[in-house]
DNA sequence: AATGAATGAGATTTCATTCAT
DNA sequence: CATGAATGAAATCTCATTCAT
């Protein structure tokens, strides 16, 4: 009676990357501490066992997603920076794009909030953070970096960082809401990173 | 033979007070998912079955818990603004004041975070969370709002509001991070309401 | 559909021996790793959940029957000493006979071999055995303790006792094999315990 | 792009061997219950699928690993008894000195333990423990066997093996109790057999 | 023959909720 | 009104067994 899975021998990293992507979804919707581990399998298509081939437990499904989705804060700035090599306005520019979009998503947002949320009680989890928004500070100093002291540029960035993500908190249901939400947040940023605000 | 344990009869309003105290504080500390009735009980000091009395069942504590936090806010701001009917530079200033204070309180923010969380998922808290911040937003406007048409500038001052979050989102552990923290907001803060900073 | 069990409330000492009592039968026809928690609340006549308010783990359920049941070892040699205060030789009677008893039934030397596994395994059960049988030795030296060092006073005690455990391990079928086993077993206890065998 | 692990093919013997080994030695340490599969396979350096190839399931590990358990004992006694083929005494001696040799191998007695307990539960465990010993009996009977009826000599050699069984059962950490226990071990067995004790 | 990824039934444990006292 | 023992559904995790490679 019981709907027979056709059993299927996958590449680790594409197990992995199944396993990680549907916990993530799952934990964007619901959340890490409801989300259990019969949803992530499910939604995976795998069966509940081979979790536990990946992962220690839950606690370590929920560190990966973590750890994974700072890295990809990093990752876009690195890449943003990087697609600009000769003009500094456009990079920062393109940062700044790059950071509204990811706060655009409210798939993205949502898991960033379960994340903040995370911080405030797991110490790693803040440490990690922390480390991450640091190294995100450092390539923006190493770009930008005018005569103001690192331990500021550090916290300017995290500011800017932070102030997107707290517009994600809000719920803009009318598109001009929303562009006039962005363009405000966009002004905080510019001021938090000292720039004149650009045309347009 | 008679019980040690003195079975004490209370005010409905006393125990409901003691209730959602308790809850407060372990949902800072642990989140809404992770505390437990049990935990709730032993911390207010009564028995599991009597939190049943008082609320129907946990997600009504943690609604309970949202609503008064929410509340709280705006009675904050609401006071802020009444303290100076007539000068409005030093108005503004205590409201800032307030919600600065509010931010830097560790406890305090935890809860934020979760409801924020919590907002992301549970359309009923998003809504209340919109509610409440219309609320502030009105409040602001009525006495600040000048030239600007009002979705803008329920919509700076919902920014302004962001801002702090933003704050609060930061792990500053150094007491210079703080400070510096706190002058970054201000001055986002400021230009959200389109205000010059003023000397300090 | 469900069979509704009916909720009774009982004092904690009476619910503690129900499931003491439960988990000791079960254990001595299965084993302790056989057993499942389920196994014992069902036997019980309690709900798996009630388990955990009376014993924090599986573990700690099979903690306790060891030590009650080297506890029950003890108090037996005890009450056979006291119950022949002036007659040494009735008094060590009583006390081969009570083994003996002890040895002959098939549930409690099935109980008896699952905990000398177990101590071959975990040191704290090795501990918790030779610390029984110390005391037993003890009270016995108390009373027959002729020219002989203590230390081997303790051996000659726990070879005495682990001769009967022995005994246990036999599966006789037919009365006269088990009456010629015990007689034989008697003629090796005394022999430790360096008496001459009695007429009869 | 060759794979590092060897994909050695065994002759069916050897690994059989491997096997056996391994679970025995895990048993020892682990028991029969709390040892898996995937620890067998482990320690044997083979796959799980490979267990698969040689038993159909643990239990006929288990079986595999107990009869040969007892084997080893009744081959013992046969060569001990065969090497001394006109001198009764030195060959008493030997087999005295071979199940004694057995009994102070903790890591031996563990496994006897093991296999006791479960005899205490499986009837095809009980008969074949049972079975090995009348053997054991049948054979030094056949040596010295004098008057006594086969049925009384049959017992003795059981509770002779009995005797070193309850040396087993104590937890000797110090060599100078171990050469006690040792000693007053022989006795009994002398006993049992109705032998003079030897000097020395 | 050999591997080990994959399965899923079942074990342990937790906890919101109920209800006898 | 108040208690906390009792329940049971559901969660986490384990492991014997299977089977694609």
């Amino acid at each position: 009676m019981t709907e027979a899975r056709l059993r299927r021998v996958e590449a680790p990293e594409v197990r992995r990357a199944q396993i990680i992507d549907a916990a993530k979804r799952r934990f964007r919707e619901a959340g890490f501490h409801i989300t259990t581990m019969a949803d992530i399998a499910k939604l995976a298509g795998v069966s509940v066992g081979l979790l536990y081939r990946y992962f220690p437990g839950k606690n370590d499904v929920i560190r990966a997603i973590i750890e994974t989705d700072l890295e990809v804060q990093l990752d876009a700035v690195e890449q943003n920076l990087a697609a600009h090599p000769g003009d500094s306005a456009a990079a920062l520019d393109a940062v700044l794009n790059g950071v509204a979009a990811f706060a655009k998503d409210r798939e993205r947002t949502a898991l960033m909030l379960e994340i903040a949320a995370e911080a405030a009680r797991s110490p790693w989890v803040a440490t990690l953070a922390a480390g991450i928004q640091s190294r995100i500070a450092a390539l923006i100093t190493e770009r930008f970096g005018a005569g103001l002291p690192p331990a500021e540029i550090d916290m300017r960035v995290r500011m800017m960082l932070n102030v997107f993500t707290a517009l994600a908190l809000n719920t803009h249901d009318k598109p001009e809401d929303q562009a006039l939400a962005l363009k405000l947040t966009m002004q905080m940023a510019r001021l938090m990173l000292g720039v004149e605000p650009r045309e347009g």
